[in-house]
DNA sequence: GGCCGCGCGATTGTCAACGATCAGCAGCAC
DNA sequence: GTGCTGCTGATCGTTGACAATCGCGCGGCC
C-alpha cells in the first residue's frame, strides 16, 4: 500500500514527458507564436532540464505537427498557412464524422446521457456569460473529447484529442469567439446528440460534417487567425522547400 | 548553385533520422517482431550510433505508433490486435476515401494520366507473375500513394503514407496474398480510376472505402497476421492497463 | 561600388559517464 | 513450506563536455 501508483502520480513521468506537455501547452496558448525559434540551450534552461530530454520532447513536437525542424539549423513552432486550415479541418470533419457513426453504433446509455448532461451544463455555462466563447478548457470537458471517446476507438480518439486537437487550438487561440458562434455550435451539439439517440449514424456523421465545415469557414474569414502582423510568408528564407 | 541540397542528399540526414528509418524499416519488414524487446545499448551497438540518437529515434518511433514505450522499463515493438486492426482500417478506410474525393476534384489530367499508367505497369506485372502479390516496395509506386499525392493536401498524403501505411505494412508482412487478393484489389484500383476520370467523387469514396474494408475483412479472416504462434496475451504483466 | 571568399561565433549533433529505478533472486523469519 | 525483505545486476534517464555544421559579418578583389 506504499507503493505510488507509478501511471498515475505526476512523479513517474520523465523528464522528457514532462517539458513535452509544457513546450506544447506554451505553443498552443500562443505564449510561444507561430515561427518563433525554439533554441535548445534557451529551452532547456528555461524549464530547468539538459538539452537531451529537451531534444526528445522536440521530436516528439515535431511528430505531432507543432514543431518544424530542420537538420543543424534549428526548431521553430510551425506557421499555419490557409492551406493547412483547410486541409486539417477537411480531414478532422472526416474523422469526426466517422466518430459520430460510430458512436451512434456503439455508445452506452450511460454514454448518451452523460453528453446530454454535457450539453446542459454547457448551456448553463453559455447562458452565465453570454459574451463568452463556447467553454473550453475551464474544467468543463469538451464535447469532441467526449464524443470521441464513446466512439469506442482508442486510436480515433487519440488521433482527434491527442494528435489533431493541438492543431486546432493553434487556430482559435486568438480568435475572439463572439458569442452568435458559441449558440451555433451548442445548437450544432445538440442535433448530434439527438442522431446519436435516435441512432442514426448518417444522419450524426452528416451534421458532424456540416457542424466542422461551418467552424473552418468561421476561422477563414477572419484574417488574425493566421499571421500576426502582416507577414504572410512564415519566415524568410526557406519557405516553398517543403 | 554550388551548393549540394541539402535535402536531397541522405548526408544531410543526422543520425536519428537515419536510425528512425532503419528501425522502422526492421519493424515493418518483421525483422523485429511484434512484442519484441528494443534495448537501447543493443541497438545503439547494432547501428553503430550512441544512446542520444538511437532514443531519439525511439521518441519517434513511439508517436508514429510502432513501438510502446513504457517510463524505466524500456520500449517494444507494438503488437497489434484484432482490435487494433479494425480501428485502423476504418480510419484508413475514411481517410482514403477522402483522398479519393479530393482527388476527384482536384486531380490533374496528368495525374489521372499516370495513375492510369501506373494500373496499366501492375497489371503487367501481375500477368508476368500471377502467384505473386500486389506489387508493392518492388520498385513500382504504389497505387495508394499515388491517390493520396493526387489529392492535393499534403497533410492527407501525410497522414495516409507517411503514419498509417507503417501500420498497415505491419499487418500485411507476413501475409502470402494469393493471386486471387491481387485480381480483386487490382480491379477494384480501376474501377477508382475511372470514377476519378468521370469527376465523380462520391463514388471514387465510396469505392475507395469498400475496397478499404473487403482489404480489412480479408485480414481479419486470416489469424497468422496477429500472434506468430498462440501467444495472445502481448507480454506478461501490464496487458489491458492501456 | 558591388560581389565573392573566409574566418568566427553560435548552435546543433553526438558521445561517454553518472545517478536513479526496476526486475529477479537469495536469504531469513514465521 | 511460504511470504517477505534486502541486495544485486542490468537498464533507463539525465547530464555535461566534445566535435561538426551553419549563418553572418568582415575584408579583399574585380
Amino acid at each position: 500500500m506504499t507503493v505510488t501508483r507509478p501511471a498515475d502520480t505526476p512523479q513517474a513521468q520523465t523528464h522528457a514527458d514532462r517539458i513535452f506537455e509544457l513546450v506544447e501547452r506554451a505553443i498552443v496558448s500562443g505564449e510561444l507564436p507561430p515561427g518563433s525559434r525554439l533554441g535548445e540551450e534557451a529551452l532547456a534552461a528555461r524549464f530547468g532540464v539538459s538539452r537531451g530530454p529537451l531534444r526528445e520532447a522536440l521530436r516528439q513536437l515535431e511528430g505531432r505537427g507543432l514543431v518544424v525542424r530542420t537538420a543543424h539549423a534549428g526548431a521553430r513552432v510551425v506557421t499555419l498557412t490557409r492551406a493547412d486550415l483547410a486541409e486539417i479541418y477537411e480531414i478532422r470533419a472526416n474523422l469526426e464524422g466517422l466518430a459520430c457513426r460510430l458512436a451512434a453504433a456503439r455508445a452506452s446509455e450511460a454514454e448518451l446521457a452523460a453528453l446530454e448532461a454535457l450539453l446542459d451544463e454547457h448551456m448553463r455555462a453559455a447562458v452565465l456569460r453570454a459574451d463568452e466563447a463556447y467553454p473550453q478548457e475551464r474544467g468543463v470537458p469538451d464535447f469532441h473529447f467526449a464524443l470521441a471517446a464513446a466512439s469506442k476507438s482508442r486510436r480515433l480518439e487519440r488521433l482527434l484529442c491527442h494528435d489533431y486537437y493541438s492543431l486546432v487550438r493553434l487556430f482559435r487561440h486568438r480568435t475572439s469567439h463572439r458569442a452568435g458562434h458559441a449558440l451555433r455550435a451548442f445548437d450544432d451539439h445538440r442535433r448530434i446528440v439527438q442522431a446519436l439517440r435516435e441512432r442514426d449514424g448518417e444522419f450524426a456523421e452528416l451534421l458532424m460534417r456540416r457542424h466542422v465545415q461551418t467552424a473552418r469557414r468561421e476561422l477563414e474569414a477572419m484574417d488574425e487567425v493566421f499571421a500576426p502582423g502582416e507577414t504572410v510568408v512564415p519566415w524568410p528564407g526557406v519557405a516553398a522547400g517543403d
